[in-house]
DNA sequence: TAAAACACTACTTATTAGATAGAGTTTTGG
DNA sequence: CCAAAACTCTATCTAATAAGTAGTGTTTTA
């Protein structure tokens, strides 16, 4: 199971792709119903690994740093709940040998759970948030909408 | 990531497929190295789930209650560790709705998850203890062995 | 019939999940 | 220039879970 907080963390990454444009933390949790002060840990977290970027102060606020079909499900998973292995010995960004196991080359469980591990990073690491919501980012449809936000937004500082 | 104790039960189950016997627990738990009345426990949940049977006293043990190869992780994993479902609304033995999101139908963090939970079982419900060890059950090559064995052998009750 | 083995229930202890709290720092409208 | 608004950071809290311990009860058989 995944957890609260990395589906907020996705919800959030949403939210901000669909806007098209940066988001205050209050705006945000209202919007996606996610506990205020808790968000601003996930955002903040977001941003120390150089996925969103903020801005402070009376017309701060939250946006991406980067197009959302750069941003893969798997990326975001790390960061928010660490490994996606089902084994800490098939981590790869934390990687810990089992106390237990004598020789890892032939553990029966590791070798099916290898199969597991593969097949999820197939969807995580493929899967952007652009693929979860159905299109690109820049809307190229919405080039007038665009237009007409550019004047009140501000840029974001990573 | 998996539990400890659901790697203990696979173990403990791989360890009675080899046996091709029963074993005691203190017998298993040595050669695997699980702490002993930690393994009483899994085994007792095994016993209730029908996956092992066990007999009392002296002559005692546990033995499994069916083949290796009709043994899945899934199914040993889902009575361990309960759903193997990424996400709540996405288990088949716990199915619990999202609280949050509004319809179900069009929430794009399932939609991707649900490729991950497909991915999942099929690994998981396809792969039997017996494609772990990488044989049958019983084991045609041991035919004599198995008529040795069958002198001190007990019947278990499950 | 007592020792050996499983059966059950309750407890313990450490870690994690999911928040909450509050003081600090930037930014900007007036 | 200053106060309000917004992000930043660190600490704390509470409930649940993981992993294991402990002890008493029940069954079997040499």
């Amino acid at each position: 199971m995944i957890s609260q907080k990395a589906r907020y963390a996705l919800r959030a990454l949403i939210a901000l792709s669909r806007a098209n444009n940066s988001m205050m933390i209050a705006q945000i949790a209202e919007e996606q119903q996610i506990p205020r002060k808790f968000l601003e840990q996930i955002l903040l977290d977001l941003k120390h690994n150089g996925i969103v970027a903020s801005r402070r102060g009376r017309l701060g606020g939250y946006g991406l740093l980067m197009p959302p079909d750069q941003i893969t499900f798997g990326r975001v998973l790390r960061i928010v709940d660490g490994p996606v292995a089902p084994l800490p010995c098939l981590s790869r960004i934390a990687y810990r040998r089992c106390t237990d196991c004598k020789t890892e080359a032939n553990c029966e469980i590791r070798r099916v759970f290898a199969r597991v591990a593969e097949a999820v990073r197939d969807v995580l690491d493929r899967t952007t948030i652009a693929d979860a919501i159905g299109n690109g980012w820049p809307e190229i449809a919405g080039a007038e909408k665009n237009a007409e936000k550019e004047k009140k937004s501000v840029p974001l500082q990573a």
